[in-house]
DNA sequence: CGAAAATTTGACATGACTCAACTGGAGTGG
DNA sequence: CCACTCCAGTTGAGTCATGTCAAATTTTCG
């Protein structure tokens, strides 16, 4: 828990009995790897920090093939924000790629502690800023860069997702189909 | 101005004082059609509440098109984040596409209004939470839905926009060239 | 070791783009 | 108020990026 500590840290100022209650409000999950933190369908109960591990966000679409939109390592917050606010059933799963360990709070413990501490209300703003940043982003590299250009832009940013994950993983986050990334691939080595 | 006021008591309240002293931290501005609130280069000073008009927030990509990113209409707010919190040059564009009048904010007024009513914090973070949604829906859509797929959405959800806004910059919005969403049109008509 | 899953490879199909020509409407100056 | 220009939108022909399908190969894991 010190990770998360040291996280909300570089946000926020907490004295010592708001650190006690908001880690008296949190609770540590492990999550194996294949199993899922959540499934698509039902509410998002809680909002998830990675302590260790890698997971997936990802939704079936129409056709029946599953989209990644978003990974998340240590560090990182992971759930369904809709779901998990309005207590409505998920339009997305989570998937753990490897043996995960996540911090995790209630809806009703987050409302008790924004209630209470209100400075959380700042934190998760922060953190908002930064996600809605990346993602104003990643919609324009979506939409206007080729294939080849968004699997480059991954591994430059990523390269150690690149090796811990999957091809077909990282082709559905790329939106292409693994076929077609293992072209791409190809194409890198042999010039 | 009422409007804005409106805005923000849907999320938080604020007394007649508090009320005062936000209205102090603001100023209104107009702007014509095709004149930008934002150049692509400058910093972004201020964060604006559309009161009326019209408005898109775009980018140069590398081949010299633009790409937009997200319209703005009544209601909704527009700047770059990045360039904004950071205060450094922006990397997106922000014309009007109707004479259109904002309510701003600096940067400056906007760090005092989080000092002085930290309900403000709470205030941008549920916008900032509705605005995460939408996004992580749109990158779903734009990575695994088809060009005509994602016109049929657009005009499903924003049936107001479509008759505003010119076709290129729809098209541009979607990341498809004019010329195929004009097919798409077409092909609708035809049946 | 064997079975199942992931990745690679090749042939072919299609969605979306480019370019160029044409049409029509909006804004401007006389 | 007309004539002109200019930009947005349309249309068609040809091309390229990416997808589909199916088979071969490699990797993973029980």
């Amino acid at each position: 828990m010190k990770q998360l500590l040291q996280h909300i840290a570089r946000h926020i100022q907490l004295d010592s009995n708001e650190e006690a209650y908001f880690l008296s409000l949190i609770q540590e999950k492990t999550i194996r790897k294949k199993e899922l933190l959540l499934q698509q369908g039902e509410v998002c109960k809680t909002e998830n920090y990675l302590l260790s591990g890698c997971m997936r966000t990802f939704k079936l679409n129409e056709r029946g093939e599953e989209q990644t939109v978003q990974f998340g390592i240590e560090d990182w917050w992971v759930g369904d924000l809709y779901s998990f606010l309005t207590q409505t059933p998920a339009s997305y799963s989570i998937e753990a790629l490897e043996d995960t360990v996540v911090a995790q709070i209630t809806k009703e413990n987050l409302d008790r502690l924004y209630q209470q501490v209100p400075k959380f209300d700042r934190f998760f703003r922060l953190i908002l800023q930064n996600a809605f940043i990346a993602q104003q982003d990643r919609i324009h590299r979506s939409l206007s860069w080729s294939a080849e250009e968004r699997y480059d832009d991954f591994s430059k940013k990523y390269p150690q997702l690149e090796q811990r994950v999957a091809q077909k993983h990282i082709a559905s986050y790329l939106g292409i189909t693994p076929v077609f990334l293992s072209m791409l691939r190809r194409k890198r080595v042999n010039g």
